[in-house]
This record gives C-alpha cells, sequence and structure tokens, in this order.
DNA sequence: TATAATTCTTTCAAAAAAGAATGAAATTGA
DNA sequence: TCAATTTCATTCTTTTTTGAAAGAATTATA
C-alpha cells in the first residue's frame, strides 16, 4: 500500500507538536498515530520528527518532506472542494466560521430565519479566534474584519460597516474622571483585544495604526466577552463595536467616552471561489449579503437589529420571510474577566 | 481514515484503463483495487470512472480528480526522490533505462566492470521502447536519443554519438540490387524502426524530418532485434546504428550500402537534478559518461568496443580498472521476425 | 523534591482490509 | 454463432490494522 495516508498524519504531529493532539485532530488513536509515523520513518529509513521540549518537532528532512505534503493538501482541498459543487441540492451542511462578536450576537438569530425556507440545509458556525482556513475547506464561508485580498483564489464582500466607539463602566468613570479629549487618553487605562485577526482594538489612524494609545494597558484578552467584561468591572477604557450584539450585554452599565470618536471597521463575507457553484452554500452566502445590507443601520449606528425587533421582514430565497422575531439569541455570558 | 492512499490506485486505474491492470502495476489484488475505487466513489457520492468500450474511463468529475491527483504525485515523488539522496553509502539499487541497443548489447558488459569497484551496487536495468519516467523515478537514470529539454528539472548530458549506416542482406541485394544514390532509395524496399522515441530511423534531413524514403516500406517494428532480423531476411534496406552490439548480429550476413550515407545521434545520459546528491547514483552516471568517452570511437565508427577486446582500461571511482575484457554479452535473439 | 498531569509505548482483543478462489459478464477471434 | 480469453463481482479465509487499557517516561506544578 502506498504511503500517501500516512503524509496527513506527519502533517498534524508536525502542526500539533504530539501525537495525541494529532490523534485528536484526525479522530483517530494516538497509538495509531505513533504507528504511522514509525511506518514512515521505517520506509525512509530516518527519522522524521525528533522530541525538542517536549514538543515533536520536524527533523531537516521532515520540514523538506512537509513542504511536499502541504502542497499535496494543497491539491487534495481542491478535490474536496471540487465535490462540494458536484452537488446542487438545498440539502446538507455548510460550514460558517465568524468571529465572537457578531458570531454569537447577531448570526444565530439570523439564521434562525435562513431556515424556514431552507430548513435542510444544516448551519455549522465555527465561532473563535481561530482564522479558519477556507483553502482547506475547514469553513465554507467565513465573516471577518478583513479582506482576502487575491490570495488562495478566496473572494471577499463588503457587507457591512460597523462602528467602534470608546466606553468605560460608571465606576471607572466615578474614580478616573471621563477623558475629553483624544489627548487625555494618554493618562488614562485602556483595555486592549486582539479579536481581529492581528489588529488591536483601539482608535486608528489613517494607516490603520493604532493612536493615542493609553496610558497604562489593564487588561488584554482576545474574548470579547471577557473583554466587555473587564471594561464592564472597571478596568479601564476599551473600544467596542456601537451594534448591540457584544457590547449591549452591559449596555446600561457602561457609557460612552469622546462620543464624537468613532472608528469604522468593514465586514467582509469571505469564500472561496470553487464553492460559489454550490447550490446550498450560495444559498447561504445570498442570505447573509442581504441580511447585512437590511441590518446596515445596526451595526453602523447601533441600536436594535431588525432581526431582533420584528421590525423588517427579510426576503430569502426569493421568499419574503415575514417579520419574524428570534429567541435565541444567547444570554450566558462568560463570567467575570477575573475569575 | 484519509482517502489519500485510494488517489494513486484511482490514477492507475485511469491510465491502465482496468482494474486488473491495475492492479498488477500496484502490485494489489484486483477486488482490492475495485473496492478501494467504490470507496472513493462512495465518499465523493459520484462514480469516477465509467466503462467505455471496455475499458474504464474516468467521468467528467473524475478527470478533474485525476487533474489534482497527478499534482500530488509529482510532490510525493519529490519526496522518494529527496529520500534517495539521504543515504550517501555505495550501495543499493541503481535502476538504469536503455534503449534496445544500447542496452543489451554494450551496457551489460560495461557495467560488469562497474561491479568490480562497487559490488554493493545492484544495477536494475530497464530496457525497452517504454520512455522510463524519471521524475517519478521509475529509473533513477536513462540513456535516451533525445536530450531531456529543461523540463522537470532533469539533467542531460552528451555522452556519445552514434552513426547509424543503411544496410541490407546479401539476398535482396542479389535480387534488388544495390542503390547508387539516395535518390535510387524511392525505388528500394525499406525497413522501419521506431525506436528512438517517435522519430523514425532514416535519414534525415537538416531538420530532423526523414528524407528519401523507401518506395515501399516492408516491415515496421519497435524492436531493435526484429528490425535487424527482417534486414538480414531480406525484408529490404534499413538505417543500422554501425557499431557492434545490435546490427553485429548478422555483421557477417549484411551489407552496407550508400557507404558515403551516414546519420549521426547523439546519445545522452539522463537523471533528475535532485538524485545528484545520491552517492550511487552518481557513482554509476559518472561511470557511465567516463565509458562512453572511451568507447566513443565504437560508437563513431563500429568495429570492436575497448571494453569487448580487452584493449583498454577504464577508471571507475578514481581505480583504473586494468584490462577487463567481458564475457556475458548476450548471444540469443528474439526469433525470426515472421514468427 | 515529591506529586500530579500529560504524553508516549506496549499489549491484546476486535475490527477492518486484503488476497485467493470461484463465478458471471463482456469482449475478441475464429 | 460459439468458444476462448479477459475483466469484473462475490464470497470466504487470512492477514493487517486499529483502539482500549494499562504501564513507563517525561514534564509541569506545588
Amino acid at each position: 500500500m502506498s504511503t500517501w495516508s500516512d503524509y496527513p498524519i506527519l502533517l498534524a504531529v508536525a502542526e500539533t507538536g504530539s501525537l495525541t493532539a494529532a490523534g485528536r485532530k484526525l479522530n483517530m488513536s494516538q497509538p495509531t498515530v505513533g504507528r504511522r509515523i514509525r511506518a514512515l520513518e521505517d520506509h525512509f529509513g530516518t527519522p522524521l520528527l525528533t522530541k525538542e521540549n517536549g514538543a515533536l518537532v520536524p527533523t531537516s528532512f521532515g520540514h523538506s518532506m512537509l513542504d511536499h505534503i502541504r502542497r499535496m493538501q494543497d491539491e487534495a482541498s481542491a478535490i474536496d472542494r471540487s465535490s462540494a459543487t458536484l452537488e446542487n441540492s438545498l440539502a446538507g451542511v455548510v460550514r460558517l466560521s465568524a468571529t465572537e462578536g457578531v458570531g454569537t450576537a447577531w448570526l444565530p438569530g439570523v439564521l434562525q430565519l435562513f431556515r424556514q425556507s431552507h430548513p435542510d440545509i444544516l448551519i455549522d458556525l465555527g465561532i473563535g479566534f481561530k482564522n479558519y482556513n477556507l483553502a482547506q475547506r475547514e469553513a465554507d464561508i467565513a465573516i471577518r474584519w478583513m479582506s482576502p485580498g487575491d490570495q488562495n483564489s478566496l473572494i471577499g464582500r463588503k457587507v457591512a460597516t460597523a462602528t467602534f466607539g470608546m466606553f468605560a463602566s460608571e465606576s471607572y468613570l466615578q474614580e478616573k474622571g471621563a477623558p475629553q479629549s483624544l489627548e487625555d487618553l494618554a493618562s488614562h487605562d485602556g483595555v486592549m483585544a486582539t479579536i481581529m485577526d492581528d489588529k488591536q482594538l483601539w482608535i486608528m489612524d489613517n494607516n490603520h495604526q493604532p493612536h493615542h494609545l493609553p496610558g497604562r494597558v489593564t487588561f488584554r484578552t482576545n474574548s470579547i466577552w471577557a473583554f466587555d467584561e473587564a471594561i464592564a468591572n472597571g478596568y479601564g477604557i476599551g473600544c467596542l463595536p456601537v451594534f448591540g450584539g457584544c457590547a449591549g450585554g452591559h449596555e446600561g452599565a457602561l457609557r460612552r467616552v469622546l462620543p464624537n470618536v468613532s472608528q469604522q471597521e468593514d465586514i467582509f463575507l469571505v469564500a472561496h471561489e470553487d464553492l460559489r457553484r454550490s447550490a446550498r452554500i450560495r444559498a447561504v452566502f445570498d442570505f447573509l449579503v442581504e441580511a447585512f445590507a437590511q441590518d446596515a443601520a445596526f451595526f453602523l449606528n447601533g441600536g436594535q437589529s431588525v432581526f431582533q425587533c420584528d421590525a423588517a421582514g427579510i426576503t430569502c430565497g426569493g421568499l419574503n420571510q415575514g417579520k419574524l422575531g428570534y429567541s435565541n439569541m444567547p444570554t450566558r455570558r462568560i463570567p467575570n474577566a477575573a475569575e
């Protein structure tokens, strides 16, 4: 038998640094992973991985081998993608990836609406800081803060513009007072989030570099919820989206400071070119484009989402869904950030 | 488990057109091949092969899949090649590919000499019309009539120039007489061989196109031995290399016609760039370069090979091997071509 | 330093895949 | 048209591979 099936295993071990983690990732037992690696090493007569500081690291030959394996994987992914376009039914799984804020606060409710017209499409929503690899089909569609550029035949579409403002808790303001100008920020505490890929969340200048940074950073996280909690608990001033869902958990407790200072970021819907021909993926994509368009004011100015307040219907698949609120908004939050 | 190991199986079936032949090629049983293909088809939910005129032919999706699989195979081959360069010992197998003429008449004796200094290198000699794919490592070194050009990172080295002349049998000449000029060939019978890749073996003009073709072609083959036999049996005039080994089987029975007409073709030694670093492959390569150089006159003018007649020694691996003839020249030939 | 936790190796029973052999279907050639 | 050959499907047995569990080694933590 060919050694090809062992290659993705080697790749997983190299990426995770352990046999156990690779096994988890590949849904196979750790002994099997170990055996397959050893089989490869026996076949090539040379070690492929060595233990370095407790982690398994590729040897020199292992590295050169992995270069080739990654290119093999690109091709294998292309096969998987093109197979997805074969089936033109409006049934099956569509994997969606989104950042925490939009993904948890806005998406589930909106997609509830989608289910009405497409009951056989199962949405698999991956939330997280991790950028799911669309080329490898870890996700079919991603909602991102950045355009994909021209890389990897990804297509990106700007679907909304979100406004960010500066917020602090009542308790913080009582203690330190509110800044009256951008310059005042230098004498304030700041809470930072690194949720948008690698960008820090703060006021940006025209070159997309943060400026008027706070005098002291008191908390840093990659979770929008922990971020939110930290601000609410008086850690300092933070830059939050004005739209309800994510900053809204403590909307009552938070005060906007420097209300004329705001920051705008575009939201993109990203998918792989190959998948445009898949009926069900296209259905989700088109629905989301429409949904974002309908809720443009929500992202831009905050307030109520049209989907949340029964104010409007959204057409989906040609059918006007009528006025439809939703009830499964997430209510439970991650506990206090200080825990 | 991943489907990767099924990909080369699909490739083999697509290339051979049958499960049985693919099984032979891959050293696996026909039922297994069939099962793996079906597993792939189940996985992708679509047929990959259909039966057309008795042969298995890829479907449209199968075709697009095979494109990717071929690129995967290029990478897998690169892994195999680079693994060959790891091991720097002068032991192991070196796969050589050569055309019938040089491969059977000249090579075995020459390599006998090589064995003296490198007893642990096993030469695996593949003779045949088929051009072994060096990129896929079907062979490590090939002796060819054509330079590889710049394709596939192959390196080619011109090692000899062989002279071809026109030959016919005594019996043919008695019946039809000998041509006195190239123009006379138009009224003669010709025997054609297509042994040099796709080139026909005949007198070439400056553009490497055959000209002064015979009035009638009486026999055509891709075997130099059948070719040789056909000429000896009076089928007509043929273009043969002047060097002993291959035309030499009937040297006594053949007469050269138009002795001032000759044709020269270069012989190339070809290997993959990646394999230059392999000690044992390099040893064979360098030895052959030297051997061809020593026997330049043999290929150019015919007569005795220096290796056959104890006339000279050849240095190999820095050691002068001294005068060494060899005894295992092939004596048995393929039987009469008419059989 | 000792304890806990994690990761890898080994062993053994269970599951999966492979090959051999037989039979059916299709193709080729007379 | 029929026999001969080739190719593919099916069945059964053997072999290989896998996962679970328990033990050893290493790393992290108190």
